[in-house]
DNA sequence: GGATTAATCACCCTATTAGGGTGACTATTT
DNA sequence: AAATAGTCACCCTAATAGGGTGATTAATCC
């Protein structure tokens, strides 16, 4: 016989720590092995717990739940982090995924669906709320109106990757005069003056990559 | 009454093509309205169809699916493009969602789901199969081994911002000679010798965003 | 068919920059 | 006691970035 699910909920709401941990250890193969209020608590016998999967909230006392996932996955490599929030923000997405979060699901979500999630993400799967499946894929989706041509977010590009007008010249097949062309032309509609501006504008414009 | 919710498919393989057209025209509340077995084919008329969602294949003659995704969202800018594949590598994934993909599964995706896809991406969603999703995600994630420091971190994402050394300098409050103290040292890890050098390696194993 | 845009190249200029070498001091961590 | 992180100092020179002000060709647009 398999031997159940281990999981770990880091949540500081009493209500919803006790409601889920209830809903989820009623299914048949999960068990919540133990539950805390915060991160700070946790972080003492966490690693006794051996969690295969922790359940954590973002908006704690003390340590945030985002500041909180690469210390877990210190104590614990192998626990895949699951967040789930009220917090819907690009910034605390990323950021999350970024620090090693192997999903994001909102607190809309229901029971049925964490305890989908929790086998989905031992299983090699990334849950995440549809919400914040449109975010995230929106974050690749490039500006469909750039002012810029085709040679000129190329260019822009490469002066992102740090290449001096040279190595772009070089690797393109044209002039160093010809690049530097290229790049006044950007900066001209861009309506900026250096390197760095121009790379700020268009990352936040989504001109680049 | 609301109206149906318009499908055209563009696929190759007649077999798959015929058989989810009548799945999903089955389903009430969706209608296939058209189906093409390529781009080429189906970019003279497609305008006419005005679906509300398109079920794009990658593998197509002619145009291929990626391609394919930013003409159609110049034809019909409204419409959501869903990509279902066989395809699963990163590159691909990547370059469907740049180029404005609303959504992306794999082929194995059973019917039900498909029409749950749609049904979400209509309401602002992003579905991703499992696999695709974990693919997503991990690809925000940073190396939680990286040789570098987090000063040097922070210098190196400050250089790949295309930002000189004088700069650094000011915004991090500390002289320009400790600027170059640490690029000096994040080139000796890296074992480069440029600035487009070190980004390219730290990019490639995600020691920066 | 005249105008705009893209892509290419040319030559003027100067302050700043990047990268290499070598070394030192302090604090923290192991 | 040794290693690492973070700070600063001064040597050096070739290359770089950014500002002007042009031109030519081809394609695309109305």
């Amino acid at each position: 016989m398999e031997r159940n699910i281990r999981i770990v909920m880091i949540e500081d709401d009493e209500i919803i720590r006790e409601g889920y941990s209830l809903l989820i250890s009623q299914v048949d193969g999960y068990s919540v092995v133990r539950s805390y209020s915060s991160f700070d608590e946790a972080v003492k016998t966490i690693g006794e717990d051996s969690p295969d999967v922790i359940l954590l909230d973002i908006e704690l006392p003390g340590t945030n739940g985002i500041a909180a996932i690469p210390k877990l996955k210190k104590i614990l490599p192998s626990a895949h982090i699951l967040i789930l929030t009220v917090y819907e923000s690009e910034k605390q997405i990323f950021e999350a995924l970024a620090n090693g979060a192997s999903g994001y699901l909102t607190k809309n979500t229901p029971a049925f669906k964490i305890i989908e999630s929790i086998k989905e993400v031992r299983e090699g799967g990334g849950p995440m709320s549809v919400n914040i499946a449109r975010m995230v894929i929106k974050s690749f989706q490039r500006n469909q109106e750039s002012p810029l041509s085709k040679r000129e977010t190329q260019i822009l590009e490469q002066i992102a990757d740090g290449k001096s007008r040279s190595q772009i010249a070089k690797e393109l097949f044209i002039d160093l005069e010809t690049v530097r062309s290229h790049i006044k032309n950007i900066y001209l509609k861009l309506d900026v003056n250096s390197r760095a501006d121009a790379i700020r504008l268009a990352k936040e414009n989504k001109l680049i990559k």
